[in-house]
RNA sequence: GGGUGUAUAGCUCAGUUGGUUAGAGCGCGUCCCUGAUAAGGACGAGGUCCCUAGUUCGAGUCUAGGUACACCCA
């Protein structure tokens, strides 16, 4: 027996239920030891931020890296899933804040670093626990007890190693980055912060005359004209840039006797500025302008560096400062077309500034910066020494026209940021000293070794990412805060020489060491302390020791942590603790086979990922390592694992998901927001907006997932997510659409599976009496050995045919996650799912409802439908494996404890037996389906309801292959069209004409521009005549512009059409035929079965039981309907259980009224068995 | 401003190497079934495949240009 399925299933219920079983029985450990022995795939976790609660978009991400786990492990493979937690950065410190009631880094620092961190610390660890709660709570089996946590000291260490291994390397670099800086706070602003604080403000716009200079340095009276909206950046100039493949003019003022130079497309716009005639006196391209001098408009600097030379690495010497550059994003939307470059603030500008230093072999330019942290002029600025730059914009503009370079001046509105907190606060770009890793080194590596991976889409690796690892700049990777792994370097306090510490027992094993007795205080003081903090500021920077550089110097950390991306990125070695520990593990998983998380992380971990392992594992990165590798213990390690790794890149696949998108509803003017739509509709009615656009936890635009397990489920979440789209498109999160996931298939499986059970306890088809043995997965191997089982081919045809469609669904399915094609594999599943539920199933009723419990056909339907349940709900496990849990459990429930595997997860996945295969009667069941099909639509087109019996039917069909199959299977047609006769024929001229198409595919190439005409004349001949011709000759003879042409049957289409005045539909390769003529006879059983209906309507008006018996009274002045009655008075009783029929009321029992037979119609009908009766 | 992607039914999306009647689900409408029953099913209406030009015997599909939207970067 199987435990019975209840009607009112909550799915939700079902997947707590299997949420426990998994635990008490440990499945998902047990999945994994199964396979210890077995080829690997490894799967990477990337780390969520363990910042805030996790949202929709997150489940998505999460549901894949289920899937694919699940399905390989299905599969064969030994796959760890290591969990991991990303717990660093910006965002759990502005947390930390929010909670404090703090802001700025003084707010910090007065609060206390060492209290701050160990709030840190405690906010990502309650965090955590939210993020597994929703982990186990969508099905995602990872491993959480083993989780890599970055702030762990080992993963802290781990990272510390990689850091010095590219500090010794020459990788690691100290330098500048121009950010946008708050100087009233003293702090860089991140890009999310400063996009907060833009403002559409008005700020000087001027024209400033740069004049070139001759052969002896002095300036001539011709002036490249640069414009700026920043007079403060000013004294800062140090190069002017033009593009080399625009033209530019010079031109004539003959207001002031000299010359301009500006950009041609820009000279008409200035001029009208001016209102006065530029004269064109030249024109030529901007390369032309390169390498130029000019005189800048201040002489802070120029007055000591002007004219001076530095020898280039070419050898030859060039003049360092002051010179025509050339910039490939210039534009002509504004400004003259020649930019004043100041590289200490503005990003580009540095840019630009950085590859011109980098020519230089000594001498080059150095960055010229007359501003302070503190937004004010330095020394250098004599004249405005101490002054805040934005307010001395005006004085400089002034001083400009004074020095008479102004060439004209006035006010520009543009969006320019400020600081969020303080909002009178302008931002500036400001260099700052940071430190760097050298990726510009190994960009073609990195490139090669994106080539190598498996992107999903493919458009990302030439695109999106391809893009930006062609455009590589260094990585910025310090960063001034305090919640991070600490920057491992030590600098000599007298030197200034500095060196890498790979771990902390390095550090506490340096000579004269002292300070890490403030840990160890505080540790005492209160051993909750976790001891990973002791690699964390503060306590680390007291750490000090002898610097082996200058006797009697001091090493001291530096103050910077790092980019929270540096340590996601390191965790393919650091999830080890590697070098310190783990080296096997680091050896047996690497690279992943397997990634996926959503687009945003391009920039973000895909490229941390690839970057570092690019830089430690390369083989050109071994070449500077090797010589050095057997200096310790830890770089020989490193090169026996490099022997190792051929594979330096560090993943083989990636999907690349799409954003999630909410959905929501507004009222009319906006300000009301709902989440369903039927409220919204309520309100509002027509007027309601329907909004899509991304997630925002402000506007609460969506509901948390939490909810949605509680209303549908984690299997319906999932099942939505992965057969709706392909992943990489965005996807909306519509509570509506995740919904509907139940009924389009889960509910549709299920089902079919409370069907079987139904039966199978009624029937007691009972497995277990026939499967004594081992019963395992219950795979076919194991079904033959039962006694009913009869072998396939002996089976009836619709048997065949699904278990057909089952092993072609098996086949694709395979196929389509080899691929990483989830979506493919879903909508196989969708469509089987739905041919077993409305095919098989509603075709094999009644062998279900056969009185004879033995029949082999019964039998065969059992066995049949079992199979198909057992192994669909494996090949569904990886996606709903909730459902596919439940399902397998009651399955197999029959069976003793041991007999039978004990989860469906401990399954192999399905594999196809393509024997079973039978493509032919898989084409035939379409046709007949299509037949039955446009029988309907047939019916529905002529108003002939399929209660109203017809007398014939006729298929005419294009190609007569399979008629006498579809002969032999007239009854199922008959049945399904509620018709008396079907009858075939290939040519009924009556009904139909015939269109004769070319087959363009295969004519095209032979016929080429007579293809038209082809059409043409085939159309215009009578198709009929056409066909017989080919039918006798074997072939169409057609003549064409003086030269003949053969068309076999290949070449040809036919189509046919149904003549006007037939109930007839026409499909793709049949033409079906209603003969629509109604004999009294056929009147007359029509009004039966709409009496039938008409009494069973009523029985369950009445709350009658399915056995319990009835009297009718039916009241009417129809004769026939009365003949039709009495001729069918046994199948009526039959059908309705009625124990009589009379043609009169039944004394006091209510009646009912209906139109039948066009008459009217007054049925009573009275509950025999019921000893009260319900109206 | 640059890069990438998207644009197909009211909505959300499929659409193979170009092949002549462009599909699905939902929604909507009409109806069927009533022993899977608080389910299930059928049929139908609904399309300028964003626009323009080109290549081709033939373009939703290829090319070029444009428009709109999204994301990333500036």
């Amino acid at each position: 027996m199987f435990r019975p399925v209840a009607n009112d299933v909550r799915f939700p219920e079902l997947e707590k239920e299997t949420l426990a079983f998994w635990k008490e029985n440990a499945i998902y450990q047990r999945s994994l030891a199964q396979r210890r022995e077995s080829p690997k795939f490894v799967f990477f976790e990337g780390p969520p931020t363990a910042n805030g609660l996790p949202h929709p978009g997150h489940c998505l991400t999460r549901a894949m890296k289920d899937l694919f786990p699940r399905y390989k492990t299905m599969r064969g493979y030994y796959c760890e899933r290591k969990a991991g937690w990303d717990t660093h950065g910006l965002p759990v410190e502005v947390e930390v804040c929010k909670e404090l009631g703090i802001h700025s880094k003084e707010e910090i620092e007065s609060y206390g670093v060492e209290p701050f961190i160990q709030q840190c610390q405690k906010s990502v660890w309650r965090y955590m626990k939210e993020w597994e709660q929703l982990t186990e709570r969508l099905g995602f089996w990872v491993d959480l007890e083993e989780a890599y946590v970055t702030y762990h000291k080992s993963y802290v260490e781990s990272v510390w190693w990689s850091l010095k291994t590219f500090f010794d390397r020459g990788l690691l670099y100290k330098g500048h980055k121009i950010v946008w800086w708050w100087p009233q706070g003293g702090t860089a602003l991140s890009s999310g912060e400063v996009g907060q604080g833009y403002r559409n403000v008005a700020d000087p716009s001027i024209y400033v005359k740069f004049p070139l200079l001759d052969e002896q340095n002095r300036p001539t009276n011709t002036s490249l004209l640069v414009w700026t909206t920043t007079p403060w950046t000013m004294p800062s100039n140090q190069f002017a840039a033009v593009s080399a493949s625009f033209y530019y003019v010079k031109v004539y003022d003959e207001e002031n006797d000299e010359y301009f130079i500006v950009a041609k497309a820009l000279l008409e716009t200035i001029a009208a500025k001016v209102k006065r005639e530029l004269k064109v006196v030249e024109e030529f391209q901007g390369k032309e302008l390169l390498g130029k001098c000019y005189q800048p408009p201040f002489d802070y600097y120029y007055s000591e560096k002007g004219g001076k030379e530095g020898l280039l690495k070419s050898g030859e010497k060039q003049v360092a400062n002051w010179r025509i550059l050339s910039a490939d994003y210039i534009t002509t939307d504004s400004g003259t077309g020649i930019v004043h470059i100041a590289p200490a603030f503005g990003e580009v500008d540095y840019e630009l500034f950085v590859s011109e230093q980098a020519l230089y072999q000594e001498g080059g330019p150095d960055l010229i910066c007359a501003v302070g942290p503190d937004g004010r002029f330095n020394e250098q600025v004599s004249e405005w020494e101490g002054r805040f730059v934005k307010e001395a914009d005006k004085d400089l503009t002034r001083a400009l026209r004074e020095r008479g370079v102004l060439f004209h001046n006035e006010q520009y509105l543009h969006d320019y940021p400020f600081c969020w907190r303080a909002q009178d606060d302008p931002l500036i770009q400001y260099p700052r000293e940071s430190w760097f890793v050298k990726t510009t080194d190994f960009k073609e590596e990195l490139l090669a070794n994106n080539d190598k991976i498996n992107w999903l889409p493919d458009h990302i690796k030439e695109g999106r990412f391809g893009n930006f690892l062609k455009s590589n700049i260094d990585w910025a990777l310090s960063r001034e805060r305090y919640w991070g792994t600490p920057l491992p370097i030590w600098v000599c306090q007298e030197s200034g020489q500095m060196e890498a510490i790979a771990s902390y027992q390095e550090l506490l094993d340096k000579p004269g060491r002292t300070g890490t007795e403030v840990w160890e205080k505080a540790k005492a003081e209160n051993p909750e302390l976790p001891d990973d903090l002791m690699v964390h500021k503060p306590y680390i920077d007291e750490v000090t020791y002898d610097s082996p550089f200058v006797p009697g110097g001091r090493m001291k950390r530096v103050s910077e942590v790092i980019d929270c991306w540096y340590d996601s990125g390191a965790m393919p070695f650091a999830q080890w603790g590697y070098p310190h520990v783990g080296k096997e593990e680091l050896l047996s998983q690497f690279p992943a086979d397997f990634i996926s998380e959503a687009l945003d992380q391009t920039r973000g971990w895909f490229y941390s990922l690839l970057a570092i392992s690019t830089l430690l594992f390369s083989k050109e990165s071994r070449k500077g390592s090797e010589e050095e590798a057997v200096k310790d213990v830890v770089n020989a390690q490193l090169a026996e694992v490099l022997e190792k790794l051929d594979y330096p890149h560090p993943y083989k696949n990636c999907i690349v998901l799409g954003l999630m998108l909410a959905e929501w509803w507004e009222s009319p003017d906006g300000q009301e927001r709902f989440l369903v739509e039927e409220e919204a509709r309520q309100k509002y009615g027509k007027k309601t907006q329907h909004k899509v656009g991304k997630m925002s936890k402000s506007l609460r635009n969506y509901r948390s997932p939490e909810e949605i397990f509680e209303s549908y489920g984690a299997d319906a979440l999932r099942w939505y997510f992965m057969a709706n789209q392909a992943p990489w498109n965005s996807i909306l999160y519509s509570e509506r659409a995740i919904k509907e996931s139940i009924p389009e298939f889960i509910l549709r499986l299920w089902n079919v599976y409370g069907f079987f059970v139904i039966y199978a306890n009624i029937d007691q088809f009972s497995p277990e009496s026939e499967l004594l043995q081992d019963v395992g997965q219950l795979d076919p191997s194991v079904l033959q050995e039962a006694a009913t089982y009869r072998p396939i081919s002996e089976r009836g045809e619709l048997d065949r045919w699904i278990l057909s469609e089952l092993q072609r669904t098996v086949e694709i399915v395979v196929e389509r996650m080899d691929a990483y094609d989830n979506y493919g594999a879903a909508t196989q599943l969708t469509d089987f799912v739905d041919g077993l539920s409305n095919w098989y199933v509603r075709r094999s009723r009644d062998r279900f409802w056969q009185e004879d419990r033995e029949s082999p056909d019964k039998r065969d339907a059992y066995w049949t439908l079992y199979e198909c349940l057992v192994t669909v709900s494996k090949l569904v496990a990886p996606f709903t494996p909730f459902l596919a849990e439940t399902i397998w459990q009651n399955l197999t429930s029959c069976f003793n404890r041991e007999q039978a595997v004990t989860s469906i997860h401990l399954c192999d996945y399905p594999i196809a037996n393509k024997e079973i295969v039978d493509v032919e009667l898989s084409q035939q069941m379409k046709l007949m389906r299509e037949i039955t099909s446009l029988g309907r639509s047939a019916r529905m087109n002529a108003k002939l309801k399929v209660r109203q019996p017809l007398a014939k039917v006729e298929v005419v069909l294009a190609d007569p292959c399979w008629q006498d199959w579809l002969e032999s299977h007239n009854a199922l047609v008959m049945e399904e069209l509620n018709v008396k006769e079907v009858e075939y024929s290939t040519e009924a001229d009556r009904y139909i004409s015939y269109l004769i198409q070319p087959n363009f595919k295969r004519l095209g190439p032979r016929v080429g521009k007579l293809m038209p005409k082809v059409k043409e004349l085939l159309g215009k001949a009578e198709g009929g005549e056409l066909l017989k011709e080919l039918n006798t000759n074997g072939k169409i003879t057609l003549s064409l512009e003086g030269q003949d042409f053969d068309f076999d049957a290949d070449d040809i289409q036919v189509r046919l059409q149904a003549k006007e005045g037939w109930a007839a539909a026409q499909g793709n390769a049949c033409v079906v035929i209603l003969s629509t003529e109604l004999t009294p006879e056929l009147k007359r059983e029509g009004y039966m079965r709409d009496l039938v209906r008409l009494i069973q309507d009523r029985r369950k008006e009445l709350g009658c039981d399915f056995t319990d018996r009835i009297e009718i009274g039916a009241k009417t002045e129809d004769a026939e309907l009365k003949i039709a009655i009495e001729e069918n008075r046994q199948y009526i009783q039959k059908e309705t259980l009625a124990d009589d029929i009379h043609f009169e009321s039944l004394g006091d029992c209510p009646s009912t009224e209906h139109q039948l037979a066009e008459t009217a119609l007054h049925l009573y009908v009275r509950n025999l068995t019921a000893t009260t009766e319900v109206s």
